[in-house]
DNA sequence: TTGTAAGCGTTATCAG
DNA sequence: CTGATAACGCTTACAA
């Protein structure tokens, strides 16, 4: 290359990264010689001895959960335009993989690494932090406050529970999401915290356990309807399981939300589309995302930047109604 | 590392990669060594002289998009276990974003290419194919046959179409995708073959045009039930059509399956949970993933692969019925 | 079996 | 402003 165009390798590394004052008629011709070869400098060369690759490793729980995706998205768009690179990785909600995934990536010498969603005990995630620029979401490690971007769950769910409430709904079972996560505890404690401020019963029986997945929803719906405890208004831990509670009520026939209200949490990008539209807890996704890649740039530039607080909000569609309007009822079976 | 264990770099090369046989002590030297310095080898200098990158790029039109979230699944299980590792980028569905990710990514010396979907003309994939082990879904290019995987749209859509006229249907309407999209050319012709096949007539009120988004479906179904021109089924070039015009059959009133018969295409993960629980045309997209990844693999290590066919079928569920159950009828505005 | 030394393709340093 | 030349951290002949 630097032989086709009559100079030293030096020059030519020159023109191509400005690194330096170049000739004019040097540069052309190395221009020349640039477009003649299709020449593309080898990255692997460059990354090893400036010690940065440019790129920055993205860890999802799911690549294939819509809500991941949407901050993904969020997060490839802030990175558009800037010399970084985002690389994916599943973690596959598994803490080998999400750990064997972080290696690889920090092993393909990430200058930086952001996690959506982590299993990860804290400590783990601290000596992390202390091998790469770590930025994590959904997760917070009092140790790492400053790079931890989480979303209050309590409030929204607080939120969601209140809605019911101020419609006259008394009666409200929780379709919970798995044991242990911490959003899904979250999500259950901002229910119970909206029933107990609005001296409403919380009885027991009115709580089903899920796995934010479609199919537990749906057939934790149907115990629902058979244990004899009636209930007027669902409140489920997230969106997906919000459509497999709609869809047992669908199979005994009752209507939503004639006869149930209904009320989700993520407000996935399909919720707006759902028969009927579903009420649901708003997270900003696709902002949470920009967010994240801009803080990520500013880390990787040396500042201390900090991560802004996005609260959560409802929105309001048509899964949910006032009670007055309807007779308060025990749904039949 | 190498004075930590008392040995030459090349001995510490030849223990980590097993390429020759060591003296027993000196590797458990080594070995221990390793451990104490948590030692781990530069993979850009490996690579710099190695000239392989165990990676292999992956772009999708869409990483948000549930169906090529679901290839993409099956991709990254098939390379579980495996010393190769997906690196996923999205193309957008522009040109120019889609051309630039797969620079990026040569750029970066992935060792093969895999393509979810493309919106590049036939000709640059092949001039791409030649820089680097292509495989492509989705997209069929005649001088690459062996490397491209793709699905009989027109065969689905035929399918979907048949189930319909089966039911009794006579006068079935079509969301059609984007002008142009290769996909949605094919299934509207297997659409108007069906009819064709069946002496039904295809007037064109009855096709309208979509994008494939839930938006664009809900708009155009609207407008279907506005233009005087009776119809008593619909299908959907995709999952989320189908979605849309549901909503927007809700919204006028009309009952799914009791007065318009519903069918999909691409069966998503959440197709099943819809109310009522989609009919559509079943898209094997994990499968797919997988043999793309086997493929690849194969690919990788200098085999000649072939790509397995994948029929489509249809999902039978509950948004169609038979026609004979109830009266034919110009649905109600 | 092991060590030495020559690269891999860049950028950084330092004379000129 | 430009050209040698030394790294970067590894693998791989080639010797020993």
């Amino acid at each position: 290359m630097a032989r086709v165009a009559g100079v030293s390798v030096s020059t030519v590394s020159r023109t191509i990264n400005g690194t330096a004052f170049v000739a004019e008629d040097k540069r052309q011709a190395v221009n020349r010689a640039l477009q003649e070869l299709g020449f593309q400098p080898n990255y692997l060369a460059k990354s090893l001895i400036t010690g940065r690759s440019m790129t920055v490793g993205v860890i999802a729980e799911d690549i294939v959960s819509p809500y991941y995706a949407d901050v993904i998205r969020g997060f490839e768009h802030g990175l558009f335009d800037t010399p970084y690179q985002p690389v994916l990785q599943s973690g596959h909600w598994s803490q080998q993989r999400e750990s064997g995934a972080i290696e690889t990536l920090i092993y393909r010498k990430v200058d930086a690494l952001v996690l959506l969603g982590s299993t990860l005990p804290g400590e783990e995630l601290l000596d992390i932090a202390g091998r790469v620029p770590l930025v994590v979401f959904g997760r917070h490690v009092p140790e790492l406050d400053a790079r931890c971007l989480t979303l209050d769950q309590y409030q929204g769910a607080y939120l969601a529970t209140r809605h019911l409430i101020e419609l006259g709904h008394r009666d409200i079972a929780h379709l919970r999401g798995p044991d242990g996560q911490q959003d899904a505890e979250e999500r259950l404690r901002g229910y119970q915290a909206a029933l107990r401020d609005n001296d409403l019963p919380s009885p027991p029986e009115l709580v089903v356990q899920g796995d934010f997945l479609e199919q537990a929803a749906y057939q934790g719906t149907l115990r629902l309807l058979g244990n004899g405890c009636p209930f007027t208004a669902i409140f489920a831990a997230n969106d997906q399981m919000a459509v497999g509670a709609r869809l047992a009520l669908y199979r005994q026939g009752l209507r939503v939300p004639d006869d149930v209200s209904l009320v989700g949490f993520d407000d996935l990008p399909g919720s707006a589309f759902t028969t009927p539209p579903l009420t649901t807890v708003h997270q900003p996704t696709y902002q949470i995302g920009r967010a994240l890649a801009a803080h990520t740039l500013g880390l990787l530039q040396g500042e201390m930047p900090t991560l802004p607080d996005f609260p959560l909000t409802l929105s309001i569609r048509e899964s949910t109604r006032s009670l007055r309007r309807t007779a308060a009822r025990r749904p039949a079976l």
